[in-house]
RNA sequence: GCGCCUGUAGCUCAACCGGAUAGAGCAUCGGCCUUCUAAGCCGACGGUUGCUGGUUCGAUUCCAGUCAGGCGCGCCA
């Protein structure tokens, strides 16, 4: 719809321009939504921005763009309004296509190709594997997958990626923790590991480990070697229960991976030690009290980073590194990596140690999304989330408590850069009161409807109902249709910004249009022209909620 | 001290990368169910967009400063 308005202004301002009127080429103007109902439809500033440069007042020059406009069925009014804005009034032909192309294009509407089939790697959650996934990770996780499958929606072909800190220290740590339950040693007893993990789970790795259980976790099977003295067994034993709990919650939570990538294979491959060679043999390193450094400082950041330690071991981010390479000779030319913010240090050392590579990689690469803090109230009170102590809101906790969409919902409807409070007890006790419920029940109202149309025996003919969409005369029925006009901007917008929580309250705003008409007008009236219409458009807005839904991964059900 | 994020109605949050009279939900108050699901609708109340300057036709949005909160700033991960 925009584009089109584009192109007629385009025609407008050409048409001047050979008149003599504008000499200058056309600045960047911008169409969007008019806020107010007054306005029109569609706004346009072009005037306001050229009013300088050729001399004359905004509104004169608006005038001498609309007279410039050809004419269209789509627009049925255009005026120049407030300083010089140029407001489009749609037409009802405009409103009327896009039901057509609704219904005519089914679960794809809203769908687009601008990804043109391109690879995009999408990173994730990325949570060690030494406990299980809590509220922090459900927040990623919901963001991580939302995103995905706009990009999916928008043509991108998407491979979701989990990356395993299944090496170093803390999974060290881990296997001491686990060996320490199994010898039958409690935290703050004699024997048990400095910065043991304290979490109750401990125990049941440990009790499963005895019991010679097999878990399975991405495609690989470990069984419990029952020997309480074998740390390296305990350890792949430990790894492979957690993972296989975590990637059980995450399908709980309808997030499925591509691929799992396991820090522990770059070692095994070498590809650690290949990246501190190649960054030295471009000359960005040097060594410095025993270590490697890297000058990350040549890159951007803000001081220089060591990369091998004075014991010879590497630090975090080198992996970290070594795996982004990875990604980008695995053919990602576009790589999104989703992090809390209590990580972003990482980022601007991952990106240097890229561009020390001298691969060609662009600065700006690997794209990053931070999400930042969740906090959990309950009881009023905040809980403080440690592993060590083992207190903690699971992922688990939170669908078990407040069920899957709303979970997933309360998680995306607010823009990652601000901070979240997830009140368990709100969630818990006030179910109804979730927006989640609201869009899923204007969903349901209209399956409502087609089911009292097969109980009444009232026949509906898709085709006879497009022509007869001319019966969509009220302004509730106007709102309906150019909020579903609204969905395929703003999926892309939603991919484009990386920002999923514009869809979120998106369908908030469609949900509550329905709901205002559905009081407003009955559907099933005697009139076939007029009835056959209105379950039209009804149709189309439950395909929109469905398709919108979907891309939340939240579900959209018939009956609430 | 430095860097990143945030500050909008009593509370939780929006505002289409600079647009017109800043919008929703919750809460409070008052209305609407013999008609397709009242998990709904209608109305009222509620604002100096933290503060001070600047940039311009125009600022919640951009810039500078300032205050407040969160997170980082390791040869931890």
């Amino acid at each position: 719809m925009k584009d089109a308005l584009h192109e007629l202004l385009q025609h407008a301002l050409d048409s001047l321009r050979r008149d003599g009127v504008l000499h200058a080429p056309a600045p960047d103007f911008a169409i969007e939504r008019a806020r107010a109902r007054g306005h029109g439809d569609f706004a346009c500033n072009v005037a306001m921005l050229l009013a300088k440069q050729v001399g004359r007042k905004p509104r004169d020059l608006a005038e001498a763009i609309v007279a410039a406009l050809p004419t269209t069925p789509l627009v049925a009014k255009v005026e120049v309004a407030g300083p010089g804005f140029i407001n489009f009034f749609l037409g009802d032909a405009a409103w009327h296509g896009e039901v057509r192309r609704v219904l005519h294009a089914g679960a794809r509407y809203g769908h687009g190709e601008a990804g043109a089939g391109k690879v995009v790697g999408v990173e994730f959650v990325s949570a060690n594997p030494t406990g299980p996934l809590h509220v922090g990770h459900a927040r990623a996780a919901a963001i991580g997958d939302t995103l995905s499958r706009l990009f999916a929606a928008t043509g991108w072909k998407v491979y979701r990626e989990y990356y395993y800190n299944d090496a170093g220290a803390q999974i060290q740590n881990l296997a001491l923790s686990v060996q320490a339950r199994i010898k039958g040693i409690n935290p703050d007893e004699a024997g048990w590991p400095a910065d043991g993990y304290r979490g109750d789970y401990i125990r049941d790795v440990a009790a499963d480990y005895l019991a010679g259980v097999t878990v399975a976790a991405g495609g690989d099977r470990v069984t419990a070697a029952k020997n309480p003295d074998d740390l390296d067994a305990i350890r792949r034993f430990a790894v492979a229960w957690l993972r296989s709990e975590q990637d059980a919650d995450l399908r709980a939570f309808g997030v499925e991976f591509d691929v799992y990538f396991l820090e522990s294979s770059l070692y095994r491959d070498n590809k650690v030690q290949q990246v501190v060679d190649r960054i030295a043999a471009e000359g960005h390193s040097y060594e410095a009290d025993g270590a490697l450094w890297l000058r990350a400082t040549e890159f951007g950041d803000d001081k220089d980073r060591v990369m091998r330690k004075s014991d010879g071991t590497y630090t975090y981010f080198v992996p970290d590194v070594a795996y982004h390479l990875s990604k980008w000779e695995r053919g990602y030319k576009r790589a999104v990596t989703e992090l809390g913010a209590d990580h972003h240090g990482s980022l601007a050392r991952v990106r240097a140690g890229l561009q020390a590579l001298a691969l060609g990689i662009p600065k700006d690469w690997p794209e990053y999304v931070l999400h930042q803090m969740v906090t959990v109230l309950k009881g009023g009170e905040e809980v403080k989330i440690s592993k060590r102590a083992g207190s903690y809101v699971t992922l688990r906790d939170l669908i078990d408590m407040a069920g899957l969409d709303a979970t997933r919902y309360f998680l995306i409807a607010r823009k990652s850069d601000s901070q979240l409070t997830f009140d368990i007890d709100l969630a818990r006790s006030q179910t109804n009161d979730n927006p989640v419920y609201y869009i899923q029940y204007a969903h349901a109202r209209v399956c409502s409807v087609e089911r009292q149309m097969r109980e009444r025996g009232i026949a509906f003919a898709p085709e006879a109902a497009l022509r007869q969409l001319d019966q969509l005369d009220s302004t509730y029925a106007r709102d309906v249709m150019a909020g579903i006009a609204r969905f395929p901007e703003t999926v892309e917008a939603a991919a484009d910004n990386r920002e999923p929580h514009l869809l979120a309250q998106y369908l908030r705003e469609l949900a509550g249009a329905f709901h205002v008409w559905y009081n407003a007008e009955q559907f099933l009236v005697d009139d076939d022209a007029q009835r056959n219409a209105r379950v039209a458009l009804a149709y189309a807005t439950r395909q929109v909620l469905a398709n919108g839904l979907g891309m939340l991964g939240v579900s959209a059900p018939e009956t609430m």
